[in-house]
DNA sequence: TGCTCGATGTGACCGACGGTTACATTGCGC
DNA sequence: GCGCAATGTAACCGTCGGTCACATCGAGCA
């Protein structure tokens, strides 16, 4: 429906957006590395260089991408602690986080994929602050020590160390996929007394 | 001394080393995307279609260089276990393994960017193997449960969670340089009590 | 010694890429 | 309804990974 045969106007009226979605499916079939201006712009159905009026760079597309990317997945994390109970709000988020990067594996990488984004934007920058908040909120109970100390890295680095190794592949190597799911919450509920007593 | 100008025989004679040894400093310098065969070739001293007399693929170039680097990180983290107590084996490896990756950004990166190497390669199996040997050793007392449980899942997930988020810089950016190292020996002695009792 | 043949390196070429520029088309505010 | 800024286009550039026909080498054999 997007395709080059089915515009009837000159102007396109959403290209970003339709553009981004675009990546997004590339991402998601083919990987990151084989994403190219060329292509979206085709199956968006505008010229490659019309890209260029509302990006600077390639780099500022992934930029775009990876915030929308950001967003649904803090989104998607807020909605999950919300529905835990008090106790369990940070095995919500872990979960929720490990969860969105199983299902979302190209997005998630793009999301820190900061070599090929531009990590000082703005956007980004705040983005990434409350998806790290959200992992926060869950670890300490909301307390606002604005340090990050070792509970909270030991809480951020386990819930993004398995995200990570999942979708890299160590994880599903190692392990069948039925008990998958089963171990990696074992694996979080062990943090539960260290994060729990909290100074 | 491997300029294009320094090369006398026609012959180069240790071609695959000296590219690898190229792929590295330009992966430490400027970042895998900017890694060329051109400007690798170039700098070697060799037009670029002589690298694939070597390596049939750029994928197959990066990951001859994530094999070597898979290697050295795991010999650098054997070497601290084998000088630490009995009791801190774990705690040494993890060490290690995020002081690997805090050093060598651009090697770390690769070995675990399953997306632009051949994953299936089997010397990168075994290599890669060989590097989880190292963290699972140092987890359970070299206890050979060959299924992956959670008690070293999360030493696996923590250590490499640790090392990925402060290599894409999310964490130097919220803790200062002189109080990261104590934070993470900190972070990492915190699971101590969940590791040695081990069943 | 001199020849041959496999291994290694070369240069020209290909299509695709990101990015730029001069130009075409559009729709909104006056 | 006119003019101008926003948007899209086509042609072009240098570079990339990869291929191919050909050149050069060195080890082993006559």
């Amino acid at each position: 429906m997007n395709d080059q045969t089915s515009r009837r106007t000159y102007h396109h009226g959403a290209l970003v957006e339709a553009v981004l979605d675009e990546v997004e499916r590339i991402v998601e079939d083919d990987g990151l590395e084989t994403v190219s201006l060329r292509a979206c712009a085709k199956r968006v159905g505008v010229s490659h260089s019309a890209l260029f009026r509302h990006f600077s760079d390639k780099r500022h597309v992934l930029t775009a991408f990876a915030i929308r990317s950001a967003h649904r997945m803090a989104h998607a994390i807020e909605q999950k602690v919300a529905k835990a109970e008090p106790g369990e709000k940070f095995l919500a988020a872990g979960l929720a986080y490990i969860d969105y990067a199983m299902r979302n594996p190209g997005p998630f990488r793009v999301v820190f994929r900061e070599d090929v984004i531009e990590p000082t934007d703005l956007d980004y920058r705040q983005a990434m602050d409350k998806l790290g908040a959200c992992l926060a909120i869950g670890g300490h109970g909301g307390g606002n020590d604005l340090s990050l100390g070792p509970k909270a890295l030991l809480a951020w680095a386990s819930v993004h160390g398995i995200a990570t190794l999942h979708v890299d592949g160590s994880l599903s190597r190692d392990v069948s996929e039925d008990r998958l799911e089963s171990l990696i919450e074992e694996t979080l509920r062990q943090l539960s007394p260290i994060l729990k007593p909290s100074a």
